[in-house]
DNA sequence: TAACAAATCGAACGTTCGTTCTAATTATAC
DNA sequence: GTATAATTAGAACGAACGTTCGATTTGTTA
């Protein structure tokens, strides 16, 4: 009882994104989080060690306990920060669109967009999904229902199918977007744009049936 | 040196498929490989302890060395079974086969209808790819390669794409096959050809941007 | 039953893991 | 400069890990 109050690290599940907290902590919450995805992507969660995440981050193995309660919540900081960007981009980039192509283009370009910058994150956010329990798990679970539902929203636009082919159509979509970390190269960026236009492509003759290609 | 001869697992990385050994020594084999899939497909390779996998195979933990050399090679020996039949499976099925729907049709429905059979090994093989180093990891990199030339092989049939663009097509068809197994719940099997259909359907129209449906 | 191999068991090894604790250091405010 | 909080450092905890080993049991063949 000798001490004042013992420090309770930030809480990176709240989500006070630094209201509490001045820009030098969260400068060093950031860092210690693109190194946690660093090595969860090379190694997967429980192969990934607190410590080399400490290592990385440049702080020392306990100093990862200032910043987060659990190795737990560090994934699930993680995963809730992504999908909260995706969603929050895509819901820039669809605001005003009606035209369903434009709409699939948007999609595809977000998400493989956010995948050229973030390579780790997303693999981690794809790979680890059952990794979390409990409230971690739902809380992402709901965060990963809402860009479900936006971008199945987008698919619906085209009006060719019943809801039931739609929702099908829309995890295929996933399914394409997500193996993509498997096999691309981002050191060869130089035809990243031609992947998403075949992958666009493919789509739109798929759920229209028709080969109405604009650009 | 007072015993004859130590013990040396059978090497399940060898190929000889059990000319060497009884039907009883083949028959535990491949429970504890398929105790083994179910545990990793649940936690993760480094998150799968030994131990568990002993249990759920009723054989003690030192048990599984008397099978195994490493827990590595019971990584390496579900992936290669598992590419190795579904290389078969669709070799068979492909035979013979000229039309390119139908071609189609086929690597979707073995594909899938290996993952309603063996939800476990799919999911290993799928998710623990990178999990494998040095010459587990080689071998089963050659497998992945036969497999996925025989798929492209089928698409490219209908010859209606260049050939980046059907490499890149069949790269999106794994994707949306392998994601399967990320939201499919096999208890609710009544619409499993319905997944099948759609897929085919959306894939056809997607390469051959027409709407040639047959039945 | 005797001999031998095949298969299983239990205990132990050295290591690494996530987490905690206390003390020391640095920054901030009066 | 002194007090107070924010941050870091180091050592240690028990637990769980993959693997090994010698002994023991089970099965097979004469």
């Amino acid at each position: 009882m000798a001490h004042p109050d013992k420090h309770i690290p930030t809480d990176a599940a709240r989500q006070d994104s630094g209201a509490t907290q001045g820009p030098k902590f969260q400068k060093k919450l950031t860092d210690i989080l693109s190194s946690a995805a660093e090595v969860i992507a090379e190694r997967g969660f429980q192969g990934a060690s607190v410590r080399e995440v400490a290592a990385r981050g440049g702080v020392g193995l306990s100093g990862i306990y200032y910043y987060f309660k659990s190795k737990d919540e560090m994934l699930f900081a993680i995963q809730r920060n992504t999908f909260t960007a995706l969603i929050a981009m895509l819901q820039e980039k669809l605001a005003g669109v009606t035209n369903p192509e434009t709409g699939l283009r948007l999609v595809v370009e977000n998400h493989l967009g956010y995948f050229l910058n973030h390579p780790q994150e997303l693999k981690v956010c794809f790979h680890e999904l059952d990794s979390l329990s409990g409230d971690y798990y739902q809380r992402v679970l709901s965060l990963r229902r809402e860009y479900y539902d936006l971008v199945r929203s987008a698919l619906a636009r085209f009006g060719k199918s019943d809801e039931h082919t739609t929702s099908l159509n829309t995890l295929f979509l996933f399914g394409s977007l997500n193996w993509v970390n498997m096999w691309y190269d981002p050191s060869e960026r130089n035809d990243s744009q031609n992947v998403i236009e075949r992958l666009v492509d493919l789509y739109l003759r798929g759920i229209t049936g028709a080969t109405q290609i604009s650009n």
